[in-house]
DNA sequence: GTACTTGTTAAACT
DNA sequence: TAGTTTAACAAGTA
């Protein structure tokens, strides 16, 4: 699921390769991908360039033009993969089995350069979209998103005052984007554990050294995720299509039913909390 | 065949 | 009314 590290490591990515380069042509072979009309989409598409890759939370923001910007959610199992002409589709020693050819029976466009590169959308479960618009909407969907974790302004007095009252779990809060853009399942529980609270506590009960913590453990999470360039989990591939590093420093997710790593003698447990499938430890997350 | 997976949002609930 | 929780979306896996 590319949560905050793993679409800053396909934006980082992207920007590398695609900046500046002519879209030659674009392909839609799932219209309800593209929020726009088709026609419309691909008239102000063709024979542009993307300028510059921003990013807030999860979502991905291509600059087309001083009027037109490109929004692309990958929501859970979208992908976003760059083949330059020379390895051709679906060669060289990518991760074959998530990957497969491409475009695959998941691709649901397809820019085509002009310098004989592709940019590949491919996406299982059809949640994530592209969507096309002006200036102003582009500031206004901005303008939805809370600080993110490793940003200025996600201060300590910012987190702190967010917890103050709230009656729901401190899970829900993490995850909800318009406090804080970027956290998603995997590191709201990494936090979590890294910081000793349980996910289902409710928010406004931690105390300020566990709201310290949380706080410290939510920006460090982040930070590490983007270094070892995201989580592979279920499907999620870099902007080459290689998998992300963090998979092997994951503390709790996906460990249930082992000993806790921290004090040994715990045993992860998985529950539901925010409608969530989520992991703690029994014993050292209070 | 059934239960389960998740990011976001709309709808339902308290 | 506001805050919070749940359902729905889709298609694949166990």
């Amino acid at each position: 699921m590319p949560e905050l590290p793993e679409v800053e490591t396909i934006r980082r990515d992207l920007a590398k390769v695609l900046i500046g380069k002519k879209i030659k042509s674009v392909d839609i072979s799932l219209s309800k991908i593209v929020r726009n009309d088709d026609d419309e989409f691909v008239n102000i598409i063709q024979g542009a360039k993307f300028t510059a890759i921003e990013r807030v939370g999860k979502l991905l923001i291509f600059k087309v033009s001083t009027k037109y910007y490109l929004l692309i959610h990958l929501k859970m199992t979208g992908q976003l993969i760059y083949k330059d002409k020379k390895i051709g589709v679906g060669g060289g020693h990518t991760q074959r089995a998530l990957e497969g050819t491409l475009p695959g029976k998941h691709t649901h466009v397809t820019f085509a350069f002009n310098d004989g590169s592709k940019l590949f959308f491919n996406d299982l479960r059809r949640f994530g979209y592209l969507h096309l618009v002006e200036g102003a909407m582009k500031d206004i969907v901005r303008s939805k998103y809370g600080p993110e974790p490793t940003a200025k302004n996600f201060t300590s007095s910012y987190f702190h005052q967010l917890l103050k009252g709230k009656r729901s779990s401190i899970k829900a809060v993490l995850l909800n984007q318009k406090w804080i853009a970027g956290l998603g399942n995997i590191y709201v529980d990494e936090a979590c554990f890294l910081a000793g609270v349980r996910p289902a506590r409710t928010a406004g009960t931690l105390n300020k050294r566990q709201a310290e913590a949380l706080w410290k453990s939510c920006r460090q999470v982040i930070a590490e995720g983007i270094k070892y360039r995201g989580t592979t989990f279920s499907n999620y591939l870099d902007g080459l299509g290689k998998r992300g590093g963090y998979s092997k420093k994951l503390k709790v997710f996906g460990r249930q039913g082992k000993a806790c790593l921290r004090c040994k003698r715990g045993v992860i447990t998985k529950m539901r909390v925010a409608g969530r499938g989520t992991h703690y430890c029994p014993l050292c997350q209070k």
